[in-house]
DNA sequence: AATGAATGAGAATTCATTCAT
DNA sequence: AATGAATGAATTCTCATTCAT
């Protein structure tokens, strides 16, 4: 059954990306097996093994999947000239936007990346690189409009601003969806992250 | 080896908790065996047992532990009638102190809610309790003062209050103590909390 | 707390094999712990060591405990002019009444004879000793009165004998009651045994 | 090592289930180990659990063939115009060939039925099925031919039979094939069925 | 390429037995 | 004598990985 054409072995790779992402949110990295994801996309556990070396390489894999994906949108639809608070929410929105339609991928690289553990953060920071970029542009140009003036440095306030959304993420799945609604969460993080509880 | 003179048993079990509390840390819950455990306290892999019966036995007491020691102490320092920012400080003072003594036991809690599971957030948000109820105090008496003026609740200002906590801690501890130090928490959470990136 | 009474010792260790028999019967030999057993008894685990060098022991002097009881009384009410049928019906409800007081003995005895294990089986016919003589005896006698004539031995036939009783006490203990009853049991065993199902 | 050639599972199921048969026969079911068992059948450990689910499935699969090879037998020789004697001794018969074939699997079943535990007993019994229905359609026949007349119901008569079968597999393996020996035993149970010790 | 049976290291848990107090 | 904490061998079961087909 050799020669798969390449449409086709992508397509078998992103069923087996997507199961793997789907068990590790339900159940976690260490209680998802390699059986049930494999079964789960379709193909029996042989077949992942010609697709990921390993499961540390599948879990590396869903990883830099999640970021890849992410990477594409951020600063789209970002405009210079507008207020930064409008700006971060707008970005924020579009990180929302992206969520929704990957949410188990979301779950498992934020869920990873508040493990704290520092081999895994330098990758971690990477994937972020472009939404951090992002961000810190942003606030740059926020300090010239006099919106931002905190002491911090813009690198600690990017990191804060992702802190703080994976935070709302989190609060939503640990309510179960009451608190904050996805809605909600774009403009709360921005007056939130400008201007605290004041 | 029976009747063990008074406090002994206690002392063992404190030492299998402490024991635990690093394993976790260190390797995660799900990488730590109760083999290692039980070895790293000096005891034989059945001893364990004799105290708690079974691996989630233990988590869970590992995270009872974490969260008593936490409750003797909160508002201890509080004075009801100086500013909020310092009030709040001195409340992630005081927190702070508690983590340097107990850093690994802070360390699973924190991470074990930051999986943000629905079945686990009700504990988690108990054992938080005394904390979460603390900060509100201040942020009544705050708003009172006109120190506070959020549209967000008390109650969710709270949970962003403690969110931020931990994820400084956790910053820190995927930067190996880079940024923040612990000695910078206390200020950066209350002004960052009261200002934002203002 | 050296020197108990004689008489003390023996309560304790009459109490030890009673929690014994009742969590064999209950449980099974394997399934019952010598932990369980002490408490049950109302000693702790350490306990049973002083009065039974191992679980092996225990399980043996259970058994003997049964057929030590049993011994003292077969033949008792024998009486030897009278008809082979109300003699072997008097023998087997002698019997019966000895199961009603040491029913769990009766049924740890009976399972372990009915594993039919070489090494076990001169033990257990050891134990029947005085009950399979008693029956040879009637046997005898019924031969000379012409109201047995069977061609297999009066030794295979007495081993026949208590091996229906135990067929039907076990059927009891299988159907809860259902069938047959206690009270049944000395006429259907010695009328069975003396005429088949002709 | 996938995609066996047709059969070639089968043959491992069934060498693990005699397996499973010998070491049960010798050590008792609570006496074998799951690891003893795959070695016995010429498997690593873990293959087992490729075929059952876990320990007490392998047990009822072992009960299950016994009594699946055993059901397709009965009945087969029986003419129904003969001496009940003659019936219920090739009956007998038919079951000493099928024991000689499966030893192993017969003593397991037997001893697993003569524990007399309520919750095994339907299913022993409807193990037995269609043998107690054989015994019992020849009872219904010798009673309309005067040579049965027992007080006893067919269906008692019939747990009787069967219990007598055992106890004479039982005997023989108790004294180590010195009495009753194989050849015996269809005359003997038979005749001690029907005529009692008369 | 896909399959899925085999593997065996490793994990949690039980429990008879020992022995210091 | 009684106790009950400690022990560690043994057991069941899981699962990532390999590899013949």
């Amino acid at each position: 059954m050799a020669r798969l054409r390449k449409g086709e072995r992508d397509a078998v790779r992103a069923r087996l990306l997507e199961a793997a992402a789907r068990h590790f949110a339900a159940a976690g990295i260490d209680g998802s097996s390699i059986d049930a994801i494999s079964l789960a996309a379709g193909c029996a556990k042989g077949t992942i093994y010609n697709y990921f070396r390993s499961k540390d390489e599948l879990i590396g894999a869903v990883l830099e999947e999640s970021s890849r994906r992410a990477a594409e949108r951020f600063t789209a639809d970002d405009v210079a000239g507008r207020h930064t608070r409008r700006r971060l929410a707008a970005l924020a929105a579009a990180d929302v936007a992206l969520l929704r339609e990957h949410e188990d991928f979301y779950k498992v690289v934020i869920r990873e990346a508040l493990k704290f553990r520092p081999e895994v953060q330098a990758a971690a920071v990477g994937h972020l690189g472009p939404f951090l970029a992002a961000v810190e542009r942003i606030l740059a140009d926020g300090r010239r409009r006099g919106e931002v003036g905190s002491e911090s440095s813009d690198g600690e306030l990017a990191l804060l601003f992702v802190g703080l959304l994976a935070l709302l993420y989190g609060q939503r799945w640990a309510s179960d969806g009451a608190w904050p609604t996805l809605e909600a969460i774009p403009d709360l993080v921005a007056d939130f992250f400008l201007d605290g509880a004041r």
